[in-house]
DNA sequence: TAGATTGTTAATCGATTAACAATC
DNA sequence: TAGATTGTTAATCGATTAACAATC
């Protein structure tokens, strides 16, 4: 029940708590203390039981974590109790192939509800289970099947426009994997997934042989 | 050529800043200040500044930097000077997607050279101007090719001891799309794009109806 | 020169780590 | 009880922001 500002940061970890939590319950672990689970996220045991501590008190002194419990709580944190549903918006390479890796999610958490596109071609074909709908009715849409996130694969050239007309259907969470800064007024939430700025990231980490103005580093990210 | 601990927060925006200076570039505007930089970014100038300042003094005071040699230093800082070649690991849905995201992108400065898979069905295929590789080939094709970098795009059961396969390979980067946390002791750099944790932190902040043991956020990320 | 803007040092803020009392 | 481990407060560390001298 604690309160106060939650640092983003934090909350990015919970999922991966939850992950190794589950995986524990696959184990049949039943008790887990805050050691372990740092082992087995590579976080410390004092950010975890700090991170937690946002939330409450999960745990019993002298114990640990009842693993059944904690997962239900993270879940519960991160409103996974009940079905999330997910849009993807952009038909093409990438968004196929994050559609058919969601449908084929083992975990049943978030799931992608509905498929959208522009081209008039792609409009009425399959896709898994799901048909691609027209981005034009993407408030219709949403709004009958509830769904409030949208994963947005669309060229970057459109990403701008496409992005307000999935706000303005009411959506109040991106995951953007265009390479384009969404300028968006309303206070949604918005994460950005880009592939060229990974690598070029990680371009600077490879050792600089005969590159000057570059400081080696090698830690595990 | 200042040096010192460059944190990997600023190393991470150097890419983002070097996307705005090619699309400047693009606009034919030859010089540009920390202000405005930072009005294109959503960095604050002052960010950008010391973010710069880690590895020289690029700019001129009383004008701002030039677009072109500012672009020129940060590709010589990232090592996108000379072409830099990837390698992707796992021809699924997801890695076929991104090799044509990426044999498509404009910039050339990060380059797919190789696809490899484990399915002998897929292998000798085409994709693209690229053939799919044996995984077994991974050590010869890389060295060959002088790949340093590679993309991990297999499922999470074998994520693991793929990812040692391509560590043994020489390959020192990777940019792991698998929902494993790949355990590696080599100091080598591995980036996590991880769908599912993505999709559950969003979740936590689309407005709790009715939802407890929840604070409410709202920023853009 | 006056105005503008960088590069850099100092102040602030926030997150991580350390330490330990509470308690099972 | 003794041993273990949480929950929480305090100390440390590092990144961001503010301020300003340098200088074009």
């Amino acid at each position: 029940m604690a309160r106060g500002r939650i640092p983003d940061v934090a909350v990015k970890r919970l999922p991966i708590y939850l992950r190794v939590l589950t995986e524990l319950q696959d184990e049949d672990v039943e008790i887990i203390s805050s050691a372990e689970l740092a082992r087995r996220t590579g976080f410390s045991s004092e950010q975890i039981r700090k991170d937690l501590a946002y939330f409450g008190a999960f745990g019993t002194r002298g114990v640990g974590y009842s693993t059944s419990v904690l997962a239900d709580r993270i879940k519960r944190i991160l409103g996974l109790h009940r079905e999330v549903r997910v849009a993807v918006v952009g038909a093409g390479n990438l968004g196929t192939a994050l559609v058919r890796y969601l449908l084929n999610r083992r975990e049943h958490d978030v799931t992608v509800a509905a498929v959208f596109d522009a081209d008039p071609n792609k409009i009425g074909q399959r896709l898994g289970d799901l048909t691609i709908h027209s981005i034009e009715d993407i408030a219709e849409v949403t709004e009958r099947l509830g769904i409030r996130m949208a994963v947005l694969t669309v060229p970057a050239s459109v990403a701008q426009q496409v992005a307000e007309q999935v706000v303005d259907a009411g959506i109040d969470a991106i995951l953007n994997f265009s390479p384009v800064k969404l300028d968006i007024r309303k206070p949604i939430n918005i994460e950005n997934i880009d592939l060229s700025i990974e690598l070029q990231t990680l371009a600077y980490y490879i050792a600089g042989d005969g590159n000057d103005n570059r400081s080696d580093a090698g830690e595990n990210a």
